[in-house]
DNA sequence: ATATTATTAGTAATCATTATTAATAAGTAA
DNA sequence: TTACTTATTAATAATGATTACTAATAATAT
């Protein structure tokens, strides 16, 4: 016997994930799927999602004043446009992943499990917009 | 003619983060200050904090449910504890300092200001625990 | 010293998130 | 299929962090 069960809410909001690749907010989320299932509930939105961080089937982001969601679980990391407030993912290549496992090894006092990497600056566009 | 003013409040709160390097947060500052200042307003605190930051001053760390804010603002990164939140300073050598440089200028999509790493695991201590 | 106005204290308002609770429905067993 | 157990949900109240508001205060230019 399994003590979780498989509901529509968790698929809609999973799915809704899946569809929205920007690192939507919990309010954001509940905004889309509100739109199909206007009896799904904010705080339903807000459980699901925190659940599914916690089972690491997605990620969540804290980076801003709300947190954001990710479905992209594979080790990445991410810039901020400090103007548009645009995300945009970061993925390192195999030589930069191995900098940083050798760097993070190089740690006594502490093991490191997770590592979340914000850049700040500027995007193209408003780098443009700048000038 | 300069439109900001010297107040006593911002010197007690800028002195408040050089005498207390725990990352505390706004509210923790609030407490602490309130004890030898015990009519200085927690929005002033909250505002004076927010203004220190966007001036370069000090700088607000967002990796937890509230903002906890640092003295120390030469480039720097975090280590938190997953167990005991314990934060712990990350300062690289000039080798992976130089790394990081050349790493951030291999994109053309934006340009990078500021870099934010945090490093998630157990700190020593709470190594030990769970064992 | 006076005038101007940036800043503050005190508090209300807002925003994000979590807790509560009765109703619902997923999974199990009969 | 039907009944049963209880995880999950909808709706909303409560909480915690932060910001907005406003009259009073005090830093600085004149």
């Amino acid at each position: 016997m399994n003590n979780t069960r498989e509901t529509l809410q968790k698929k809609i909001i999973f799915d809704c994930l899946k569809n929205n690749k920007v690192h939507p907010t919990a309010e954001d989320v509940y905004n889309i799927v509100h739109k199909d299932y206007p009896n799904i509930s904010k705080a339903t939105v807000y459980r699901v999602l925190s659940k599914l961080s916690e089972n690491g089937q997605i990620r969540k982001l804290d980076f801003d004043t709300s947190s954001r969601f990710d479905d992209e679980i594979a080790p990445h990391y991410h810039f901020v446009c400090k103007r548009c407030n645009k995300i945009i993912d970061v993925f390192l290549n195999e030589e930069r992943l191995t900098q940083l496992d050798e760097f993070k090894q190089t740690f006594n006092d502490f093991s490191i499990d997770d590592t979340e990497i914000v850049f700040k600056g500027l995007c193209k566009d408003c780098q443009k917009k700048e000038n």
